[in-house]
DNA sequence: TATATATCGATTTTT
DNA sequence: TCGATATATA
């Protein structure tokens, strides 16, 4: 038997040796998946002999793409020259359209290689602009709900005009027009959005048969990795490479797909047998990874759903420790929980063998702070994935579209960026001109720039910062051609005499700040350390080796972390450089460049400049570095830091030999998921992020109606099921230990009263025998001082002593915690409480809200044993807060306007209620009761 | 024209 | 609470 086989099961082995034709390998969490699928590479190869450049492997995220490059090489060992192909779908895109997109010009139309890529903010734009020219306004209609639309249409391949035929009312034609102008601006910039790569790849593999074949002959075996997440395009795109051969194998999970929001069909997954009716289906359903009782924990609440095709997950790691729940009073409660659980975990788990690894999942992002707060006062390292992205920060994406600018000058939103950042004199007036102007004559802004210079067609003011901001980026461009800086002093010369007064004066001003001044220095590392309070945060910045646009460049790959201080010590573009003090040309100045680098063989004297020299050459002349030191804050500071990262960035990726395209599509297409490291100790994320990844210890937090599943899901149970499927994913990521929180009462949005949240209905979904009463909170912690570390110590085991769960607040204490009197808090606390609460009002309707009797479950283990009767749920609601209508949440109403919708808070009672309703065709509208002639149903 | 302040509004998930 | 956007003001 080959060595690949050894240590599988039947299963498994069947995934790995069935390699021809094609194969469904629905795999269970914690199936061994990933293992099949490496395995099934190697096998390939080795027993098989398939070049390895003949294997295309597609997964969703740059993440696994990597992983699995990693794991291949592993089994293969080092030393195989070629290597299979592993991407996402859109950095696979990419790199076909870079190759190939030209085959779908007619005549001389269409896009170019150079394309760029927008991402969200710059799709934003668009949409905006369009707004703006059908002079609609964006409160009637967001920007980000008509992206939202276009996005959806995208994935369901449906283009304006169809979406124009199918509409049915006059919000729906808008947003075609709305669709319309954008792909034509989009055209027009030369820019594909993220959708667009997948779209226009597929249309050019239909349209173009030779390329497809060229494609079909190059991959001869296809693997696409989580097939349950796929869409329309992606779908389309797999049958175009699969080709006649056919030889194309998809691993999913049905219960795992959690991206239908991004157009994923689940039916992707669930009829690929009806698409290649000779399919081979495995089925992967031993888990290797959780416990029984975590396994049917979760088992339990997916089973829920109809939509699956249902499969019976078994493990041999029997028994296990129950499933905690833990129910806080509140978010910051729940917070201190689980960085004491934590604590406790690091400190027990530090002897064993194992990493302790452990996970805190959330649904929505700002989840994340209060967890972030406590962990911090624990003292406890944590990574966060999630979040912003390096490449998100405002003067990391300015450079880059300069970047983007140079590459291509009809970008014309990233020529709307960096126009006039840093100030430099082309305002909101002279900006408009020339998008009027691009608008009618149908070039882009950049064009219609050269054209006023030219005409002369606007004050002689605008028009010297115009062609000021023009020459900065033709010099840039003359850099990535051979001999820039000879084609500088010819193209440059005239020019100077031109406007010799403003060059001047810029120039002198350069002088004294070129580069990084020693008198900076001293700032760095104090001003930066401050800015960052938690020195293990990771900006998402791995510059790892290029695996996710290919593998194949991974030979000369290095370790991107160790290389770094190395690097950036024998080339630092920010380190001091002295100028002669009268270098006042371009010419010099570009000579100063060269000889800034001492690096030799950096780059021979006639070829393109570096990408760093590029990144220097626009910092510098930009005026962009310059204006960051004169604003002299902490936070400038700490941007320069950021743009140096960048320029590091851009060093390591010059080492790989990556050209100005590559490294800007890296920039677009790596993501903050791509940020998670194995290494942390404690990895907070969102449970999307989660997904493929698992951990000894599990919290999964805010399990409320409303937040989990999310108020949105709540009206269509197509989005609930997803919901539970998120669910399951989260409850499965766990090895030992599943711990599942919920806050009584949580703040949203920072409102000054806290919400009753109700217990998620996937909590009454799980057996109550597989779940254990994590106690109730423990006397309030005293903190004082910065003295955190032990301050909830061991006090779980109490049961649930109403009188002192909080202790006395004292002090600034009362102010920083929210005191919720408890629902059986007695009279007297309650009433002294009353008197620190603003306003009377607020309190008389807290105090109904909570006091009222019966309704509160006050342990989680009366909770359980009831829950056995299927408690309703909404019974708390009930009793708490119904005026006259008897509307809870949850209900459904129909209102006479805005037709059916349900219920999904309410505020207040008495006159002044105000009801939350969600309803299915005009959205979440804020209605007072009295006056809402709501009807109920 | 640029900056400061106010006001407003909206809060999911992301290649 | 937070962030973006509109308005006021210098």
């Amino acid at each position: 038997m080959s060595r690949l086989l050894e240590n599988m099961n039947p299963q498994q082995q069947e995934g790995i040796r069935s390699v021809d034709g094609p194969v469904l390998l629905l795999a269970g969490a914690g199936s061994g998946k990933t293992r099949v699928i490496t395995h099934r590479i190697a096998y390939l190869i080795q027993e098989r002999g398939v070049p390895a450049d003949a294997i295309l492997a597609v997964t969703f995220t740059n993440k696994a793409a990597k992983e699995m490059a990693e794991r291949v090489d592993k089994i293969l060992g080092h030393g195989s020259l070629t290597k299979p192909m592993l991407a996402t779908f859109h950095s696979f895109c990419v790199r076909v359209l870079r190759r190939d997109i030209e085959a779908l010009r007619v005549g001389a139309v269409g896009l170019t290689k150079t394309f760029a890529i927008y991402d969200e903010t710059d799709q934003q734009a668009v949409v905006k602009q369009a707004l703006k020219r059908l002079a609609i306004d964006d409160k009637s209609l967001k920007p980000r709900v008509a992206l939202g639309r276009i996005s959806w249409a995208k994935n369901h391949m449906i283009d304006p005009q169809e979406y124009f035929l199918a509409s049915t009312n006059p919000m729906e034609e808008k947003i075609a027009h709305i669709f319309e102008i954008y792909k034509k601006e989009l055209f027009k910039a030369n820019a594909l959005d993220f959708d667009d790569l997948l779209l226009e790849t597929v249309r050019l593999l239909k349209s173009s048969g030779e390329t497809r074949e060229r494609y079909n002959r190059r991959y001869k075996y296809l693997l696409i990795d989580e097939y349950q997440d796929t869409n329309r395009p992606q779908y389309e795109l797999m049958k175009l490479l699969a080709g006649p051969d056919a030889n194309v194998c998809v691993v999913g999970d049905e219960d795992q797909s959690i991206y239908s929001w991004r157009g994923a069909d689940i039916k992707n997954i669930l009829e690929f047998e009806k698409d290649f009716p000779e399919t081979k289906t495995i089925r992967l359903e031993q888990n290797y990874r959780s416990t029984q009782v975590i396994l049917e924990g979760a088992g339990a609440v997916v089973a829920q759903n109809t939509q699956r095709k249902g499969k019976n997950l078994f493990t041999t790691r029997e028994g296990g420790s129950l499933i905690g729940y833990y129910e806080a009073p509140d978010g910051e409660n729940e917070a201190l929980f689980i960085a004491d659980r934590v604590q406790r975990y690091l400190r027990e788990a530090g002897g064993q063998v194992d990493l302790p690894r452990c996970a805190v999942l959330y649904r929505t992002n700002s989840q994340s702070r209060l967890v972030e707060e406590a962990l911090r006062r624990y003292q406890i390292q944590y990574h966060m994935v999630g979040g912003f992205s390096f490449y998100d920060r405002a003067e990391v994406k300015d450079i880059l579209s300069y970047m983007k600018l140079v590459q291509n000058v009809h970008d014309s939103v990233a020529l709307a960026r960096v126009v006039n950042s840093p100030p430099r004199g082309i305002g909101k007036t002279t900006m408009e001109t020339l998008e009027r102007m691009a608008l009618s004559s149908g070039m882009s802004t950049w064009d219609a720039i050269g054209h006023t210079i030219e005409d002369k067609l606007l004050p002689a003011r605008a028009l010297q910062s115009l062609s000021g901001f023009r020459r900065l980026i033709e010099d840039a461009r003359a850099m990535l051609g051979p001999d820039f800086a000879e084609k500088l002093a010819s193209d440059l010369a005239p020019a100077n005499d031109a406007s010799l007064l403003s060059e001047t004066v810029e120039d002198a001003e350069a002088d004294v700040s070129f580069g990084f001044g020693e008198e900076n220095s001293g700032f760095e590392p104090e001003d930066t350390r401050a800015n960052s309070f938690d020195t293990s945060f990771n900006f998402g910045f791995d510059f790892g080796p290029s695996e996710e646009i290919s593998t194949i460049a991974a030979e000369n790959s290095s370790d991107s972390n160790a290389a770094h201080g190395i690097d950036s010590a024998s080339f630092n573009p920010f380190a001091p450089v002295v100028l002669k003090r009268s270098a006042s040309t371009t010419v010099e100045r570009a000579a100063e460049i060269k000889m800034a680098d001492e690096k030799p063989a950096f780059r021979k004297p006639g070829d393109a400049a570096t990408l760093p020299e590029l990144i220097k050459f626009l910092n510098d002349r930009s005026g962009y570095i310059r204006a960051l030191e004169e604003e002299a804050t902490p936070e400038s500071f700490s941007r320069i830091e950021n743009l140096k990262e960048l320029a590091n960035a851009a060093q390591d990726a010059q080492e790989r030999g990556e050209t100005l395209h590559e490294f800007l599509d890296h920039a677009a297409l790596v993501s903050d998921a791509d940020s998670y490291s194995e290494e942390a100790r404690v990895t907070l994320m969102t449970l999307h992020a989660a997904k493929g990844l698992e951990f000894p210890l599990v919290f999964l937090t805010g399990m409320e109606e409303g937040l989990f599943p999310h108020s949105r899901t709540l009206t269509d149970p197509t989005g609930l099921e997803e919901e539970r499927r998120l669910c399951y994913v989260g409850m499965t990521r766990a090895m030992d230990t599943l711990i599942m929180t919920r806050a009584r009462y949580r703040r949203r949005y920072g409102s000054d009263m806290p919400e009753a949240s109700i217990a998620s209905r996937f909590l009454e979904e799980i057996p109550s025998k597989l779940v254990e009463d994590l106690g109730s909170p423990p006397a309030r912690p005293q903190f004082s001082g910065s003295d955190y570390g032990s301050a909830y110590g061991g006090a779980y085991a109490t049961p649930y002593p109403k009188a002192n769960k909080f202790g006395r607040p004292n002090g600034e204490e009362n102010e920083r915690h929210y005191s919720y009197e408890d629902e059986d808090q007695s009279g007297e606390r309650a009433r002294t409480q009353a008197s620190g609460l603003p306003g009377v009002n607020n309190r008389a309707r807290y105090s109904d809200r909570t006091a009222a009797p019966g309704q509160s479950m006050d342990n989680i283990a009366s909770f359980f044993a009831a829950r056995g009767k299927k408690i309703s749920r909404p019974k708390l609601e009930v009793q708490e807060q119904t005026g006259k209508t008897g509307l809870k949440q949850g209900s459904r109403v129909r209102h006479p306007k805005y037709g059916e919708g349900i219920v999904f808070r309410r505020e207040g009672d008495g006159d002044d209620a105000k009801i939350t309703v969600q309803f299915q065709q005009h959205g979440v509208k804020k209605l007072v009761e009295k006056f809402a002639q709501l009807e109920r149903l």
